[in-house]
DNA sequence: TCTGGGGTCCTAGGACCC
DNA sequence: TCTGGGGTCCTAGGACCC
């Protein structure tokens, strides 16, 4: 018996950082055209999203946002609006799931939704019709623009709203996906970044017909088993991903770009316990702690290198994470001392609270107490109150020092 | 014109255990 | 005294996505 085919969309909001630039801005931003959201003149970010007036001009997301401005010098520049995008994700998401229960969110800007099963609901509306009513309920509700793709799966759908973009819908009906597919080239399917792609034209393999005009065995005898059976299967609009509404972070992470370079050891320790203090709040609003710590530098010459260390009970207060990290950082700068440009500190490994009880009972040391713990959330509570620098790390770590529970600090190499 | 910040997944080697 | 294979965990690096 054959199943019905699914029913899914791909909900993509246009150029989602320059729409929330403008709502954030009306006057400035809401009234320019050309408007490059991300980056400063004179710092070194990119742009991560270009309006489509400046799109003309070749300027594209991820350039940097120096060359975008030689490319369309009368563009504006706005920082990305933070706080706005992330409500009106969070709005739009909202509108979403009125149509069904099954909403994955797969980025900040996008989700895909699963109606297989909707049709008697929704009176054998056409897939079509229904885009079309989210598109005009989200523009409605939340004042963001989107374009829906829709298809059988998810690799059709998401790039079928490439082809609904700006602000439209397009639907492959079932038992059409080879043919949409034979529109695009490799490098379009995702998951085949520029390094993939490179190496599949070393075969004469460019665009998706290519690989639709051979077999499996002899795709694998090509590219290996592994790469082999998955292409055949995205070449042909498959792809075993189901729409899961269900969320569950695998790492969460911090790391800033300096606007000079820093070639020393105790201002890059000033600027790791400041992202560690970041990220453990972020931890901690989470609810999960964290076996893996990471930290990574990115050297002058853009080489990235990073270090980790897995503890044994999972840990969540700045504290315990500084613990860990000092060390790598150290080890990190004794390897190859030369100014770096980044830092970061990543957490993984990650364990909701009611995971861990039985994991820390051999812990040779303990990291955290329950009473850091306490002290710790009461530390982010008064600092959502009162604001970011109401209470620094140093009074933790000062009070950890005093009882003797960290040997870290010995040096005095730090502020 | 020098290359952001936040993620996910995969690979491969070595340690360690059975 | 030498020789296995399998499984799991940890670490480092890299490709890729928005």
């Amino acid at each position: 018996m054959e199943r019905p085919s699914r029913r899914i969309l791909l909900v993509d909001c246009d150029q989602f950082f320059v729409q929330c630039a403008r709502l954030a801005d009306p006057e400035g931003a809401g009234k320019q055209d050309l408007l490059l959201v991300g980056g400063t003149k004179e710092g070194r970010g990119v742009v991560t999203s270009a309006s489509y007036a400046t799109r003309a001009f070749g300027v594209r997301s991820g350039m940097p946002t120096g060359q975008a401005l030689a490319l369309c010098p009368q563009a504006m520049v706005a920082p990305v609006p933070g706080r706005v995008c992330g409500e009106r994700s969070a709005a739009v998401r909202e509108v979403l799931k009125r149509f069904t229960p099954v909403v994955e969110p797969a980025s900040i800007d996008e989700a895909y939704l699963d109606l297989t099963g909707t049709e008697r609901l929704y009176h054998g509306e056409s897939l079509a019709d229904t885009a079309k009513r989210i598109q005009a309920d989200v523009l409605r509700d939340t004042e963001i623009q989107v374009s829906l793709g829709g298809g059988t799966s998810k690799i059709v759908a998401k790039l079928a709203a490439s082809w609904a973009k700006p602000a439209g819908v397009f639907i492959v009906e079932p038992g059409e996906e080879e043919s949409f597919m034979r529109r695009h080239e490799l490098a379009d399917i995702p998951g085949v970044g520029p390094v993939s792609a490179a190496s599949l034209r070393r075969y004469g393999l460019v665009r998706v017909d290519d690989v639709l005009a051979m077999d499996e065995a002899s795709l694998k005898q090509v590219i290996g088993d592994r790469h082999g059976a998955w292409l055949h299967a995205r070449a042909r609009g498959l792809d075993g991903g189901h729409v899961d509404p269900v969320h569950v972070a695998r790492s969460m992470s911090r790391d800033e770009t300096f606007s000079h370079d820093i070639d020393d050891d105790s201002t890059l320790a000033r600027e790791l316990r400041r992202l560690i203090r970041r990220l453990g709040q972020s931890l901690r609003e989470d609810g999960t702690r964290a076996r893996t710590i990471t930290v990574r530098l990115r050297d002058r010459d853009f080489r990235t290198r990073q270090a980790s260390f897995t503890v044994a009970e999972p840990i969540e207060t700045d504290a315990a994470i500084y613990e860990v990290a000092r060390p790598l950082l150290l080890r990190l700068r004794k390897d190859r001392p030369i100014p770096a440009r980044l830092i970061g500190v990543s957490a993984s490994n990650l364990m909701e609270k009611q995971e861990q009880s039985q994991l820390g009972l051999f812990a040779e040391k303990k990291l955290e107490s329950d009473r850091d713990r306490t002290i710790s959330r009461v530390t982010d509570e008064l600092r959502d109150r009162f604001g970011g620098n109401a209470i620094g790390p140093a009074d933790l770590m000062d009070r950890r020092e005093r009882e003797g529970l960290g040997g870290w600090r010995k040096r005095e190499d730090e502020e």
